[in-house]
DNA sequence: CGCGTACATGAGTCCAACGCATAGTTGTCA
DNA sequence: TGACAACTATGCGTTGGACTCATGTACGCG
């Protein structure tokens, strides 16, 4: 038995399939059915079914994966574990971040990171705040950047405050509301909306503020990203409700009305509070030293 | 990373040298320096401190060493489970074992269990009672055959009792005790003893059971093995309290004499409550099936 | 029934782990 | 203090096994 083979069959597992573990490993896909055979052969049982148009983990293999990946994880933090005994931190730091984050300067703090470690690989997946909570909690994130509503507690992680703030409504140059100063969502009601998505998170921020003023809207374009929705506003579609650090860092041609009572949304950074990697501890370092911030524990 | 450069860092950890631990991995002192070097040079640190004479790990190795043991062990678990999935039990059983055992006829169980897993592999290891259960609470061992006072329990394991033996009296042929059939311990007192080594649960049987008697009593020959002690006997030298059982099997040529108030004695099967391994529980069933014996919790 | 896709298998290549020999270091003893 | 013993490090040649390449086989699909 060997590390590389329990790799390979992580990789077979989570893909089912040969051929696509093989390019992810980056050997054939014939070394990979080489070795496959050859764990299979030493531990006398098929450890997959392979039906030659999908391959699915038999019952043993099911038994084993969860200790390969025990393994692969324990090996890993053995060589972690050593370096940081010498104050040296290494590894694969995984980090999820929305596209409108806008509380810190996620540059600026890889710079101070890398600064810092150099020797940490850092990926960073861009993805809205559900999918990245979930990620999180399933460990296949180390920490992640999000935005809520503020009454939300995200559940089964530790979270750190970055900002809070209160969405501004952002409509088009020549609107009517533009330069009226501040406005309530009763002054929006009646208007077209550019929003995210049904039931995302983004999404629920200005639906609960809508609901909860028992205003009925119309939002007639859904988008996934800010700046999309932006320019919907822009061409004068729509009006909408943002952060205003995401409507100023976007430079899209609108302009903004405080809200007396728009939502609040909270940018947290949140992290697994039940296995923290080392690269995981040095990043909240970094940016508990890059900026302010309220730790909260795991609830 | 390799399996195997973890097993030489167990095993270098272990022994406290490169020269043994490379005997018991079969290769050459070369091969495991080159290896461990190779391991330290890809993490980027030192794992052990070498001091020309002694071999000792160093702070990251300290580190390392608690994962690279995590990792083989997961690795053999994820071969015996998927196995195991297939019905078949296969590893390594590790039994502890007294010399002294009446209550089961090993040989004829381990005749079964080979039966019913051929595949799996057993080391029988011979030591006392005390030593036996600090293996096992250490991890050493999966299921130990001890003798214990009755009114002992063992902490922090479960067992099955699989007899329970009122210790006699054993004389030389020719004593003037012979032949008056059940006698009690004062009938002992001024007489020269030989008994196990002091403060060995073996010891502690006859010792607690003389103390509560109030009988001070002379144990004039120490021996760590019941036949040594029977020797002694058989030659005049000295009487001793032993399990029934122990003397028919020896074949010493003495006699026995019932005890009224003899210590009662109790073999038992223990094995780890935490982590029964597969090839263990295996074991229990073969045990369970062959002879009578109750089970305990662990406390 | 040919075509495409995917896993298995056989043959050949090449690297890395191994063994051998030896050097270097340190503690021990006459 | 010098010879020795015990132990680890290292250079070098050898070989087993992991990999690639080429091909075989099984299956679904139009």
């Amino acid at each position: 038995m060997d590390l590389q083979q329990l790799r390979y069959v992580v990789e077979v597992a989570d893909t089912s399939s040969f051929t696509k573990a093989a390019a992810r490993c980056f050997v054939t896909q014939s070394a990979l059915s080489h070795q496959i055979a050859a764990l299979e052969r030493e531990i006398g049982t098929r450890l997959f079914v392979r039906s030659s148009r999908a391959v699915r983990l038999s019952e043993a293999g099911s038994a084993f994966l969860g200790h390969a990946r025990a393994a692969l994880r324990a090996a890993e933090q053995a060589k972690e574990d050593a370096a940081a005994a010498d104050g040296i931190v290494t590894g694969t730091l995984r980090i999820g971040v929305i596209p409108t984050l806008t509380a810190i300067d996620l540059p600026a703090v890889l710079v101070a990171y890398r600064d810092a470690h150099p020797d940490v690989r850092v990926e960073l997946r861009v993805g809205n705040s559900d999918d990245l909570m979930a990620q999180l909690r399933l460990g296949s994130l180390d920490v992640a950047l999000l935005g809520l509503r503020h009454d939300l507690k995200p559940v089964g992680v530790a979270t750190r405050a970055l900002s809070t703030d209160r969405l501004v409504a952002v409509l088009p140059r020549w609107h009517e509301l533009a330069g009226s100063g501040t406005i309530s969502l009763r002054d929006l009601a009646g208007l077209t909306f550019a929003d995210f998505p049904a039931s995302t998170s983004g999404r629920l921020q200005s639906d609960t503020a809508f609901a909860s003023a028992s205003i009925e809207r119309d939002v007639a374009f859904e988008a996934d990203s800010a700046s999309m929705i932006l320019g919907l506003v822009a061409a004068g579609l729509a009006v909408t409700l943002l952060a205003p650090g995401t409507v100023a860092r976007s430079g899209a041609d609108v302009v903004t009305a405080e809200l007396r009572d728009g939502p609040v949304r909270v940018e947290l950074l949140a992290w697994d509070v039940d296995a923290p990697r080392n690269v995981a501890k040095a990043f909240l370092s970094v940016v508990a030293a890059a900026g302010p911030g309220e730790v909260s524990a795991a609830s």
